[in-house]
DNA sequence: CTTGAATTGTTATCTTATAACATGAATTAT
DNA sequence: ATAATTCATGTTATAAGATAACAATTCAAG
């Protein structure tokens, strides 16, 4: 085959494109189940087929999951899925849902300064700062 | 009364009690089920009453919820409780399961350092860095 | 072709969390 | 004191999130 490995990973499946479009046209994160019910009549009839499409996007750093609130919204950044980054820092407002990534090159020294006392090896860091936005500050 | 309203709030109520005993017995964190079958003999008898017991304790500052993992902890440092703080930051060892809260005091510049550009003001942040802990580098 | 590995589909089930309503205790008003 | 209101707790039912187990399909060697 003439592709390199890098670029056939980024050509997306129609699966893997049909999510991508439906976090990105979403203003808020999507619970796996939206996306189910969004998607129903694009070939998705069950719950394991976006979660495993979900879980090969995380792992190309396209998607990223929201610990706090359960669910997914598309990487705002081009470092993720340039370096396959699991780990991704967001700001939440509470009031409105807006949802901001944090670049990636302010959070890792960060993260090391944190564990200067803790001889522990991070492979994945999850932050989310919840508070209020700008706009909702009026 | 007598009790100062300070005095009252660290009164424990009798189910709080039994859930704080409980998730400090325990070498882990703890879902919510899990600490429901430890105390079915105690009175709890629904989802809703350990929940709301959480909910409680968490508001105290005196537990705090892992967010990646959907999981409790008994809070490891003094300055949540006195501060009634919602904000918890954790190292998680994937191999081990250990569990140790990062000191408040480093954390909060780090939050402001990381919020310099992003108008926003935070009341609640959840940092969760995991990966390999001290004795499962070996 | 045939076989085995990897991916995808499907059903059933498990885990986590909350909604909705009932009951009971405590506070306030008449 | 008793009725009315409010607040906390109990209980049932259900929503939302995630995975286990197995079947069907694809696809690449041999
Ligand atoms: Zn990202
Ligand atoms: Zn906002
Ligand atoms: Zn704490
Ligand atoms: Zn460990």
């Amino acid at each position: 085959m003439i592709k390199t490995q890098k670029h056939a990973a980024l050509e997306l499946t129609e699966k893997q494109n049909l999510v991508m479009e439906t976090l990105a046209k979403s203003k808020r994160p999507l619970g796996a189940y939206s996306i189910l019910d969004a998607l129903r009549d694009d070939g998705f009839k069950a719950p394991l087929q976006v979660y495993r499409t979900l879980d090969q996007l995380i792992t190309l750093g396209m998607v990223h999951r929201l610990e706090s609130l359960n669910a997914y919204t598309v990487c705002q950044l081009d470092s993720c899925a340039s370096r396959n980054s699991q780990s991704a820092s967001f700001v939440i407002c509470e009031m409105c849902g807006l949802v901001e990534e944090l670049a990636h090159s302010n959070v890792e020294g960060i993260v090391s300064r944190l564990l200067t006392n803790f001889d522990f090896r991070p492979t994945k860091t999850a932050i989310e700062i919840r508070g209020v936005c700008a706009s909702c500050q009026s």
